[in-house]
DNA sequence: ACTTGACCTCGAGTCAACTCGAGATTGTAC
DNA sequence: GTACAATCTCGAGTTGACTCGAGGTCAAGT
């Protein structure tokens, strides 16, 4: 199964203008038909997904870039690969970390305004 | 204790142009001395901690904006801004949901990678 | 008196990540 | 055979959040 352009932007929610500039910053490099259309993959599918998954978390495209690099060589760059991605795990557990503290530190403010307006009422 | 730009700058670890850029920007209004600089209190001080948090946990700059108004303008704003914070709550919750799951998926990811290298080692 | 350092304003520049539009081409549908 | 829809390239514009620099003020130290 192959996709034009406009299919595989609706498939992937991402438009059109996006999945060309994500080519030019060489993050995924769809085959091309003998009148230089994009012809998109089952593989290139998957593989825009696991991009979106790394954008999600915050990775930059630059970044990405450098894996997408590293996966078009193939084979011998499985460790460097594997490098990135735990180092971008260490860097995702961190920040989920913090997010968790600053959640709890909402949720404190958020009491503290509950407080503050259930005894204002009391006054009345 | 008041602090001047530069004291202020170094203590929160933001730069001076980054402070007056978030004055502009309606985020904070520190006091001004009689010759026009700024004098930045205690009160600036915890309040410039929150909202670092906030934008830590990735409030745009508008919406910390109007957050700021509110608590310009005082007690009549307290529900409002008890409201923001919810829902900001709301949505910082779903987004550490979404990070966790990414998490778990990238750790597959890396369990993939170390396996087909330990095969491949086992290969020769 | 004069240099120095911290401060001021205001306008412009930067960077990432899109987003848009003009002008050309091409394949299908009437 | 012509209209139209989808595609192409390339260059420019946008947005958010800074970041920088020029040119000026002002108080303290020598």
């Amino acid at each position: 199964m192959t996709y034009t352009i406009g299919e595989f932007s609706r498939l992937i929610n991402l438009s059109i203008h996006t999945l060309r500039y994500y080519e030019l910053e060489e993050l995924i490099a769809p085959r091309r038909l003998e009148n230089g259309r994009r012809c998109y993959s089952e593989n290139d599918l998957t593989w825009i997904q696991f991009i979106r998954r790394l954008k999600d978390t915050g990775m930059p495209i630059k970044e990405i870039q450098k894996y997408a690099k590293m996966r078009a060589i193939g084979d011998p760059t499985l460790e460097g690969r594997m490098e990135l991605l735990i180092q971008h795990r260490q860097v995702l557990h961190q920040e989920i970390k913090q997010l968790e503290e600053h959640l709890e530190n909402l949720d404190d403010k958020i009491d503290y305004y509950k407080n503050v307006i259930v005894k204002r009422q009391e006054q009345n």
